[in-house]
DNA sequence: GGTAAAAGTGAACAAAGTTCAATAAAGCAA
DNA sequence: TTGCTTTATTGAACTTTGTTCACTTTTACC
């Protein structure tokens, strides 16, 4: 068979974007396959690479999408002239998001890792938008040094993917979520604390 | 063909083993596989897992021997009385190990990541080795809270684990080694200062 | 010398990403 | 309507992976 008719490109491209996201969701990044996403809407594996150029491109796509729902959220934090208590405030909402959005975030985490893969403006511009978001939010601990106030967010950042990619050994899963929160915080806590001094 | 008594069972488990320490080195761990570490010794590819339960497992002990060696090196690093300057020897043995060897590194980098997938309780205390050193190094910023040390030390961990996974977007690939060093000595001076603080 | 145990093989399985010649439907022209 | 062109879609096929296991061959021992 050939020529359905029943979506449009740009339909089938959100509609296998819509499944991805879904199933990463609900079964995490590994159980994403072409062939699982293809069953799921009715059509054939060629269809995926037919709208998207490869996996790797679309999971980008699901990534860029929770970026901006991140982003969007990050939005309504007000953030004064304290920069440890707009950095509490950031942090809350990551937390959130993250609890939120487990899976996806994992997703977002695991991509951030690999090395050589470029990736798309548009998502790299989501990520600008999160990074000004923090510098913002600690800029009032600098005396309007650009360059030391990217390094400081730039580590802020990283540290914070770190806390929550590794799984700390010896606990209960359980606990899991609860450890990483308090590491975090404790992150902040300190470093926030650190640029002041 | 069968029973070649080339290699005792302990040969054998030390070849596969050192030949999958090389191919990561050289060719990064992406590039293992069992049937290239099977070609490389002359045995065939069933034969890996005669010795090996599998590929995990065989990582797993490739990375206890890389943790081994990071921890020979972390023990030449005399601990004195004032933290910052702990930290900041213990950081240079770590960024150097990790120069020197970034593959085997990121090896051990891409498997802490895992989640669900439990490690051999001898690579648990290799670990548990560096941390230790770590929690010499900055105990003198503490006043004996065993359990708020333990946390700045898993929080310091695990930011560094970020700062050497992710790669900084926007920079040249020369430039990456330069500025994660840039990086974790930012937080190591930040988050000691915090400390004291 | 014969037998039991062990070492090693290598073909086979399932699952993955990806490709592409073939095909069927849709659109259009006459 | 008819026929031609274009295009969307297929699904089988290719490659590669981890992993298994029935079978073979060698060794060790009685």
């Amino acid at each position: 068979m050939a020529r359905r008719s029943d979506h449009s490109r740009e339909e089938l491209k959100a509609l296998v974007l819509e499944t991805a996201r879904k199933q990463i969701e609900s079964d995490g990044l590994p159980a994403l396959t072409a062939r699982r996403i293809a069953a799921e809407i009715g059509y054939s594996p060629g269809s995926i690479y037919n709208v998207f150029d490869n996996l790797d491109q679309l999971i980008s796509t699901v990534n860029e999408g929770t970026m901006r729902k991140l982003n969007a959220e990050l939005a309504t934090v007000s953030i004064g002239d304290d920069a440890m208590e707009n950095a509490r405030r950031v942090l809350a909402v990551y937390i959130d998001f993250r609890e939120a959005n487990p899976a996806l975030w994992d997703a977002v985490l695991a991509h951030a890792i690999r090395p050589g893969v470029e990736q798309p403006e548009s998502y790299l511009k989501e990520i600008e938008t999160s990074f000004g978001v923090a510098a913002r939010a600690i800029a009032p601990a600098f005396d309007g040094d650009a360059h030391e106030l990217r390094l400081a967010v730039d580590v802020l950042w990283t540290s914070l993917q770190g806390i929550f990619s590794v799984s700390p050994h010896g606990l209960l899963a359980t606990d899991v979520q609860a450890r990483r929160r308090e590491m975090a915080e404790f992150l902040v806590e300190t470093y926030l604390k650190g640029l002041k001094a």
